[in-house]
DNA sequence: CTGATATTAGTACCAAGTGCTAATAACAAC
DNA sequence: GTTGTTATTAGCACTTGGTACTAATATCAG
């Protein structure tokens, strides 16, 4: 017989591929002892595809899933009202790339970035700074949702530097989310240019 | 002049590349009008390798990556070590994108969206969601620290399914952040296949 | 108008294949 | 031994998506 039967080395053959897809035929063929040709007419056999092929799977399977981590810009989500120190509003659009591909329910990083964004940008100052916030998700948010959420400024202390904002994120008027943001401003009132 | 100007063409070349390395230079000289050639000129003075090699090094990128079979995929910043449904430890390295321009201090949402991802990936479930969370900002973080999340579950209820989990940051041994996350997760003890 | 820069064209070559035909090899059965 | 069957190897043309290189042409700026 051979040196191995043909089902062995297929078998192997298999495993060997699973376990590194990025293997080309000819170290197939050193590795086994046989020629390309059989590694070929393997491959064939058992339907599996070439290095390329093979690789280009890798590469987008994890493409796919990969997170696009959350923006660079200033504000997530677009202010679309704004009276400084008092009350602001944004949309944000929920797309395919916030929700988990599992249960397509957006991850609740990009409702809070919406969130802590609009309670940064509310302040009236060079500086601000959420410094502890207390928030709830109320009800899942998918793609093709858009988000509207509402700042309010309910309080603010001048020796501690504090302001107090109430976030409300609704979709359809159904409230999604709620949070209480504190934060930390460097300028008291009357201080600012 | 050109339709664009090189370095137009050039900034956009490799915007659409990043945005999808498996475009091939044929399809990317007709997108932006110019000859196959001008491509491959651009892709060299940018130094964006060919196709093949831009998908290999997306594939052996997430190949590398051992923990393949946990959900790193929903992960924002890196999970080095985790015990499912008892402790995660994931690191996040800030960068200049992170922070805010006028005083270089890390956006709030950054450090949510690790701890955020941390403690959904610590459950140890198809579905887990936030459902409330109680946060704190302790100190500012820079473009440059690395924040080390530890996550640790502290209780969980079966009948209400809710698993409650602590969450800290640190910089240097430094608590830059702690929270406490209220997590939703679909099946109770002993439900799991 | 002259140079410099940018763009296009064309050629040879490469890796890692596919698809095909044809020649051997190995072994079993008669 | 001869025949049949399956397995293996060899060889060639062709494909994709490039690299490396040379040469021609276009475009613009001073």
């Amino acid at each position: 017989m051979l040196r191995r039967t043909k089902k062995e080395r297929q078998r192997l053959l298999s495993e060997t591929i699973a376990d590194n897809p990025f293997v080309t035929d000819e170290q197939l063929a050193t590795q086994f002892q046989v020629s390309v040709q059989t590694i070929r007419l393997d491959r064939m056999e058992l339907a599996i595809p070439e290095l390329r092929e093979r690789i280009k799977d890798v590469a987008s399977k994890t493409y796919e899933n990969e997170v696009k981590s959350l923006p660079i810009d200033e504000i997530i989500g677009e202010i679309i009202d704004i009276e400084l120190d008092n009350r602001a509003l944004s949309i944000f659009d929920v797309k395919e790339e916030h929700v988990f591909q599992r249960n397509g329910i957006a991850r609740g990083h990009h409702l809070f970035a919406q969130a802590n964004s609009l309670a940064v940008a509310v302040i009236d100052d060079e500086l601000a700074l959420t410094v502890h916030s207390n928030i709830s998700f109320v009800k899942p948010v998918r793609a093709g949702d858009r988000v509207i959420t509402k700042a309010i400024v309910i309080g603010r202390d001048e020796k501690s530097h504090r302001t107090k904002v109430e976030l409300t994120s609704t979709v359809n008027g159904e409230t999604v989310f709620v949070g209480e943001f504190d934060m930390y401003r460097t300028k008291g009132k009357g201080e600012q240019q």
